[in-house]
RNA sequence: GGAACGAUGGCAGAGCGGACGAAUGCACCUGUCUUGAAAACAGGAGUGGGUUUACGCCUACCGGGGGUUCGAAUCCCUCUCGUUCCGCCA
């Protein structure tokens, strides 16, 4: 949510960031916002004018009636003001409402610093690829929904029917390899972030602090009867677990990490990537989330796009940086930098992780605040998040990068300790099918 | 799912219709005293909103929402959450 009184006092410094995202829309909205501050705050001056009057009222009554006094005048002018008062609340209330709806509407302004832009064609590489190999063999040209079936890893048929299109499931060394990777990305950064097990389904609140709701309620699965949704992405818990809370300076930054299942409609996306594991309605990943103060956000940032690109660069795949320009920045973010794999099989770049700071958007949703040692008031914190790993996209990408020529895959090392001694995927023999 | 009880400031805990933003204790901050500390004493401290060049002033907040009243932390309704007992269960 954006600064309800940056916008009174500095309009143009927001219409202008804001008109970068090269969304007219966007603008209408800011001026609707800006109509209804002004209504607010003439409500609420008369309002608390008419409360104090009715403070004082009732102060005196209470002093006649001890004296045993009439105080029928002052009483009849304090049920009129009463009236009047209860009548600007209600309009008060309603005003109010229509003012935070949009406001959540309205987007994050993107850092200075963000290629303008109108869509993902002009995203910037912001890092090339510092590993990428001048061929790839024709046996790495094997898109990963071949190996996989070949290899008796990837079962799609059988997820389907369980559970319908776009769920996936691995099996065997597959889903070892799966669990490995998490496991690995959270033993990565376990050096410097708390890890956390969080709820899997959520309230509404929560979900509208990190910016899925309002606006975009139908890319997430909500069970109705009590009224829960389903995460979309582990960052939705761990930014309100201290959701209302003022936090002490000297407690940031709070890091924290976890592992969860991510489940998503994907409604506008029907058709795309229909095969193999890039897109699916269910999928794992280990996020890392920090809470800091305004200033050390972009050293945090820098931290965490070196954590996530260590990461990738340790599994030994060919990877490049985008920078996202401001017209395909999502509405929370502040600035965002994506993080790609190259997947030879399906010769794609696989958005692997996304790193983003939110500025004090999702804060100020979320009331998530600070107080800054030995001063007075409170401010709200920034938050960075960004996936240590999502599994689908990286289990493809080895299953194309590392394809031997007898359609075996070799485990990258760094996975070595958590596959219980394997360090390849053999294709299996005939009597083992 | 059923029943009973409960929810007050950082914590503990009073208040149960009128000067209550709220006693008291602990914790906290600032003075005085002390070489320093402790103790003692004095004082100060919350958050949001509106308004003001500013000091300040007004307003709201005792789990959330609604009601009664000139006036609600206090009475009534309702929801949520917690504790205990029962039921069910990994």
């Amino acid at each position: 949510m954006i600064d309800v009184r940056l916008l009174r006092t500095q309009p143009d410094l927001v219409r202008n960031a804001l008109q970068r995202r090269a969304k007219p829309e966007v603008l209408e909205q800011l001026d609707h916002a800006i109509r209804l501050d002004v209504r607010l705050r003439d409500i609420v001056t008369e309002r608390d004018a008419a409360r104090a009057r009715i403070n004082d009222l009732s102060k005196e009554v209470g002093a006649l009636r001890r004296e045993k006094k009439d105080a029928e005048t002052l009483m009849s002018e304090s049920r009129a003001l009463g009236d009047r008062e209860k009548a600007l609340d209600e309009e008060y209330a309603q005003v109010e409402a229509v003012l935070r709806d949009v406001l959540l509407r309205i987007p994050n302004m993107p850092h200075p610093e963000v290629t303008d832009g109108t869509n993902s064609d002009d995203n910037v590489v912001a890092r090339g690829p510092l590993q990428m190999p001048e061929t790839f063999a024709d046996h790495q040209r094997v898109p990963h929904w071949e190996t996989g079936h070949a290899l008796g890893i990837l079962d799609s048929e059988r997820a389907v029917k369980i559970s319908g299109a776009m769920f996936t499931m691995q099996r065997g060394l597959g889903a070892t390899l799966a669990r490995a990777l998490c496991q690995y990305a959270l033993d990565r950064n376990a050096d410097a972030f708390e890890e956390i097990r969080p709820p899997s389904l959520v309230s509404s609140a929560t979900l509208t602090a990190t910016g899925q709701l309002p606006k975009f309620a139908d890319d997430a699965y909500n069970i109705g009867r009590d009224d829960l949704w389903c995460i979309p992405t582990a960052e939705a818990p761990l930014t309100s677990l201290h959701a209302g809370e003022i936090l002490d300076e000297s407690n940031l930054p709070v890091r924290l990490m976890a592992f969860s299942p991510c489940f998503r409609r994907e409604a506008g996306s029907a058709g795309r990537d229909t095969r193999g594991m890039l897109r699916s309605h269910e999928f794992d990943k280990v996020e890392i989330l920090a809470l800091t103060t305004p200033e050390s956000a972009p050293a945090m940032l820098e931290e965490f796009i070196e954590r996530v690109t260590s990461t990738i660069a340790s599994l030994g795949m060919p990877y490049r940086l985008l920078e996202i320009c401001t017209g395909d920045l999502g509405q929370s973010h502040h600035r965002s930098i994506d993080v790609e794999v190259y997947a030879p099989g399906c010769d794609q770049w696989l958005e692997v992780s996304s790193i983003s700071w939110f500025s004090d958007y999702q804060a100020r949703r979320g009331d998530i605040r600070f107080r800054r040692d030995g001063k007075k008031g409170t401010e709200f914190v920034h938050t960075l998040n960004a996936s240590a790993l999502a599994v689908p996209r990286v289990w493809a990408a080895i299953l194309e990068n590392f394809r031997n020529a007898d359609g075996s895959v070799t485990v990258p090392k760094a996975l070595h300790p958590y596959m219980r001694g394997a360090t390849l995927i053999p294709v299996p023999t005939a009597t083992a099918r």
